[in-house]
DNA sequence: ATTCAAAATACAATCGATTGTATTTTGAAT
DNA sequence: ATTCAAAATACAATCGATTGTATTTTGAAT
């Protein structure tokens, strides 16, 4: 009928007993005998009891609560990336607030604001394309706060991060194109403040010189990588003096905006051009040709980073030094490069 | 350095002035002269304070927080309707819990409880697919926590509702499939708990009997609308003695699904079967041929059933009657039924 | 029956912010 | 200078759970 807020302090004049001891005994301590525990625990679940989470995390200064940042849910490598972090969090009694920075500072920056007001325990973020300035980011350092990068980190010291080897997967990106005899290789780059993007740009270099390619200035598109981006670049390309014969995309979405462009401006795929994107969404596999990718391992770099990040809250001293795992990719090759 | 907990408390010993003079001037209230308001907010940025969520929730019963769970935040509808629902709840200055129920039953009960514990102001939901007992929710109520369904909604009285009109929707896809031309037309059908996939259902019916088309059970082929699904159905289908030329899919990955087999299996879409699926995710642009759906706004569905649902938390008597509101979806012509 | 350590439970302070009521300060009017 | 209502600020209780300390209860040993 009405609002049923039972409080310990219902249950406990309904028994006779003291709050503290309800309290105790709701929360198995062995200084309350198990017939006491018992009682107790009928009457709560007889009055619909639940536990008020503020006042408790309020006391203990401590809320089993973690924040999740990523630029956007929508994308498939952050969703199963958030899927791993629930399943690790949960079992472990932390709750997950999840927020999306839509690739925007602001947004950012206020979403940091929010979960400080709401005292999480730690958070887990992967950084917008926009964010070169790190301050907010200290903030919650100092606030004790603690935080774990995955994906797209930060290149500042003490602070911890579950990746991948961008420059191992550009490289080999790059060097599946040159074995299958591309000569032109042209590469989509993302924005250059982000270590992922600079990583896979110079493990792209990596390879051209190790196989004695010439680096091209003219070869590289800079842009956000969204599908659009992919198509204007494609755009571009097409109008070299030089064809080129080979693409590596910084990501999957702007590899299928150069797909859908060239394809229907009769450019063979991959006979005139091959593909390689890079993160293995599942348009990758829906694509005409299907794309060569490099497949990154979501949910267990979510898992990773939330046992680490769990590590962090739970130690004792805060003497854990900070520290990198790095999560294993591979290329899967597809239709796109199959020459 | 050390955790940077300020507290009201510490700027009003700065200040000489009470903690609750201090709360009054954080909160603009007329009781505090601007002056003071000044020197309080001066000294607040200052010492870094950030304001306890939680003590302030606690004192006020008030969190200022919804929740919303979703069956899964990887597929493109729910994330969208997510982006609408964040966009108006922080407008009105909320912040929202985002949860998963995977399509488990038990995922939602505990979700369901862990938000109780939370004290979020209200709900945002899209029920699993294996829900089919509500007592979970009436606890919701019962607590006082104000519910709004959207997409996957309950039949269920007293609960407001955002939905598109699903009925009409699987009549509109069924009859353009039929003004096609086509005489046999399959039914990739959902969960029948399920209201919206009820609804489909009878709309596919519906447009067959308006059109003097015989409805045959053995075209109907339930499932949970998984790819695999889409497969394993168009297997069967293909094993009919009176060969179908269209399929009806309630959701877009099943009917995926439905291209890649018959596509490799050398039937010719649309010629030989035309395909039409539900919800316009973005693989339906992407795979060849492209898929003819029906599109539902999920941005807009978000906005409104965050509105509604702020209406039903900020109103005073809690005698605002349940409501339904129905937003507008359409049918967008592509390829895959292109005759 | 009495003693007394151990076991069980009660008391009271606390986390940090809010808010109704009480007190002090201000400054215009005399 | 005094008065006094209005303005500004201080006091104290409160939200609900937790936890260190104090008190009561239990029951074995005498």
């Amino acid at each position: 009928m009405q609002n049923n807020k039972v409080t310990i302090h219902d249950i406990a004049k309904a028994l006779n007993l003291d709050s503290s001891t309800v309290s105790r005994a709701l929360n198995d301590s062995p200084r309350v005998i198990q017939k006491t525990k018992d009682i107790v625990l009928a009457k709560a679940t007889e009055m619909g009891y639940q536990r008020n989470h503020l006042a408790s995390s309020l006391r203990k200064s401590k809320t089993n609560t973690i924040g999740v940042i990523v630029p956007r849910i929508s994308r498939h490598f952050f969703s199963s990336v958030i899927s791993g972090i629930e399943e690790t969090a949960y079992e472990a009694g932390y709750t997950v607030i999840i927020c999306q920075s839509l690739e925007q500072f602001n947004r950012e920056k206020k979403i940091i604001n929010t979960l400080m007001g709401q005292r999480v325990d730690g958070v887990l973020m992967s950084i917008s394309m926009e964010t070169k300035d790190y301050k907010h980011l200290e903030v919650l350092k100092k606030q004790g706060i603690q935080l774990v990068f995955f994906d797209r980190h930060c290149d500042i010291p003490n602070y911890s991060n579950v990746l991948i080897d961008d420059f191992n997967s550009g490289f080999e990106a790059t060097e599946h194109l040159i074995l299958k005899g591309c000569k032109h290789i042209a590469h989509f780059s993302g924005p250059q403040n982000l270590e992922i993007y600079k990583n896979r740009f110079k493990g792209y270099k990596h390879a051209l010189s190790k196989h004695g390619l010439p680096f091209e200035e003219a070869l590289v598109f800079p842009s956000k990588l969204m599908e659009e981006d992919g198509r204007k670049n494609s755009e571009k390309l097409l109008a070299l003096p030089n064809p080129v014969d080979g693409i590596f995309s910084a990501n999957d979405v702007a590899a299928i905006g150069a797909i859908k462009y060239l394809t229907s401006n009769g450019v063979k795929i991959p006979e005139d051009i091959a593909i390689v994107g890079f993160s293995n969404e599942p348009i990758s596999t829906v694509i005409n040709p299907a794309l060569t990718t490099i497949n990154q391992p979501g949910i267990e770099i979510g898992k990773a980073a939330t046992a680490l990040l769990l590590r962090q809250i739970t130690k004792e001293n805060d003497a854990l030094d900070a520290q990198t795992i790095i999560m294993d990719s591979n290329l899967i090759e597809r239709q796109s490069s199959k020459k």
